[in-house]
DNA sequence: ACTTGACATGGAGTTCACTCCAGCCTGTAT
DNA sequence: ATACAGGCTGGAGTGAACTCCATGTCAAGT
């Protein structure tokens, strides 16, 4: 599979292709004897790996590691473990900071929904729209 | 309130505070007769509005946008509706993102767990980790 | 043989969101 | 009176993650 094909495959940039694999983030890819790309089944694999883990967030150095990890065989089980770990405890802080945030956005929707109708913006007692860490409990944010 | 307090209130540098002032993102706060900040409770009210949004991934642009339409009144009440749920739409597609990542990222913990044991990893019959839209459902992603 | 188009490479440039810094001012303490 | 801690400004610098570009190669078509 041309690096074309691939990039279309996966709605992203040749650039940002050729970017992963220098960086580490996806194994070398073999080349036909012109050096043109040519990506097996397995080297897809990797790229929806990287596409999948930067979808979430996770900071391409760390993709890169864990490639690495890959790549050094079985003794590396426990060391690629952790990684995960470490990533999926981040990405379940961004959710829940994510979802603060969301619930302070309900609660403003919802006043405004109501001060379209009637001309007026109220919030109602700072309970409820103040969620998140940053938030103190008695004000009233804009 | 001065500068330092507010900072150490939320754990942010005195540099992002005034970078979030400059840009707009919270209104100009009022100065002392000699020129120095002097946050009042409203304005710790944005401040904890720019932190919040931040945290959910909204870009600074947005937020800076948001504080000029509430400082336009009352005919603005629709146009900050609009973008509050632009916002919110957006932080809800970034956390399906993040939730089908951390399938992913479950099952393939679950697999190294059982492989740290083992010695041996195995990567069932593909169903269940190839969870996000760059994910091919025929395929092992590493 | 010549043109064309897809791909390769190394390195420079861009965007976002800060972060740092030099140089200056001012109120308070010694 | 002098020192100094804390704040101010405009502008330059940083790190992450791409993105763009000039130049060069190669295979296929005319």
């Amino acid at each position: 599979m041309t690096i074309k094909q691939v990039c279309e495959k996966y709605q992203i940039s040749q650039d940002t292709l050729r970017y992963y694999e220098r960086i580490g983030a996806i194994p070398t890819v073999n080349r036909t004897k012109s050096g043109i790309r040519d990506y097996t089944e397995a080297d897809l694999g990797w790229v929806e790996n990287v596409l999948c883990m930067r979808n979430a967030g996770v900071p391409v150095e760390m993709i890169t590691e864990y490639v690495k990890l890959c790549q050094q065989g079985d003794e590396t089980f426990t060391a690629r473990r952790d990684l995960l770990k470490s990533a999926r405890s981040q990405i379940l802080k961004q959710i829940e900071k994510y979802q603060a945030e969301l619930q302070r956005l309900e609660y403003k929707i919802s006043r405004y929904e109501a001060a379209v109708e009637t001309g007026n913006l109220v919030w109602n007692e700072p309970s409820g729209h103040n969620v998140c860490e940053n938030c103190s409990q008695d004000r009233q944010n804009p």
